[in-house]
DNA sequence: TTCGTTGTTTATAATTATTCTAAAGAAGAT
DNA sequence: ATCTTCTTTAGAATAATTATAAACAACGAA
């Protein structure tokens, strides 16, 4: 499943070419069973505990962003210090512990369907997130 | 109702005493009918401009913080470069146009109720924020 | 009032996430 | 192989936010 075509096949979809270091970026991100939230940073540091290899800042900000832009990777909207991104891209919302500043899955049954019932001429609607902030 | 004697109001409930500086910041924030999405640099210039005096970014900073702390600004969380906050501190919900960068209002009716079937031992709910991301 | 304490403002420096840059290196096509 | 194009990288640049510390203002008690 999470094997070394599939990585190929994601950075080749997001026009990007297969290297060493985005085979490793993809490598600390899609090869696991659950869901990955994460920042930058996070990912940065992963990279180097768990491939032994270091990659750049920049090529992890690159290659984070294309897969964004692809949809491999959504973000999530919490105001925080630096950007949250995760690995699950289905459609479902967070729970944010502010505290201790930690994300945790929300299935979408979880949250029942939300139905908006305003539009905006010309506009479409292209993601609909809910985010429940946690507090002691 | 928003007079300067309600702005020393909120300024003394949120530990902060009335100067002139923070009486303008209420001025540009609170004296106005609708709801008011911002960030700390729109802010920062629309007190020059509609009071003509000049209030230090450091000062508005602190300021938008206490009232944020207090409950009289709310952040809207957004993904953004810039953290906006909102005058309306009601339940209600935001279309973010993302081309145009701009915030609209969505009603609680909008919406709907929105009920979270899962909780966290220990933890309370402080907030359910949807932000429906507009594109063309 | 006046004085002393405590809180505030301000310019500026520090910090920090993110983006940019340009040179050296790797991938892909012919 | 070779040439072109893309990529990596370290480090610089940018920009939002936070910290600092000196000058100043609000407050309350005498």
């Amino acid at each position: 499943m999470t094997s070394k075509q599939e990585f190929i096949k994601k950075l080749r979809n997001s026009s990007l070419r297969p290297t060493k270091q985005r085979i490793n970026i993809c490598e600390v991100l899609f090869n696991r069973d659950k869901t990955f939230h994460f920042t930058i940073n996070d990912l940065f540091n992963l990279i180097k505990d768990k491939t032994g290899e270091k990659v750049s800042l920049a090529t992890v900000y690159n290659t984070v962003h294309a897969f964004h832009k692809k949809g491999y990777l959504k973000e999530i909207p919490i105001n925080s210090n630096q950007t949250y991104f995760d690995t699950n891209v289905t459609d479902h919302h967070h729970f944010y512990d502010v505290k201790e500043e930690k994300l945790i899955d929300l299935k979408n049954e979880d949250v029942g369907p939300i139905e908006i019932q305003k539009s905006i001429p010309g506009k479409k609607i292209k993601s609909v997130e809910v985010l429940v902030k946690l507090e002691d």
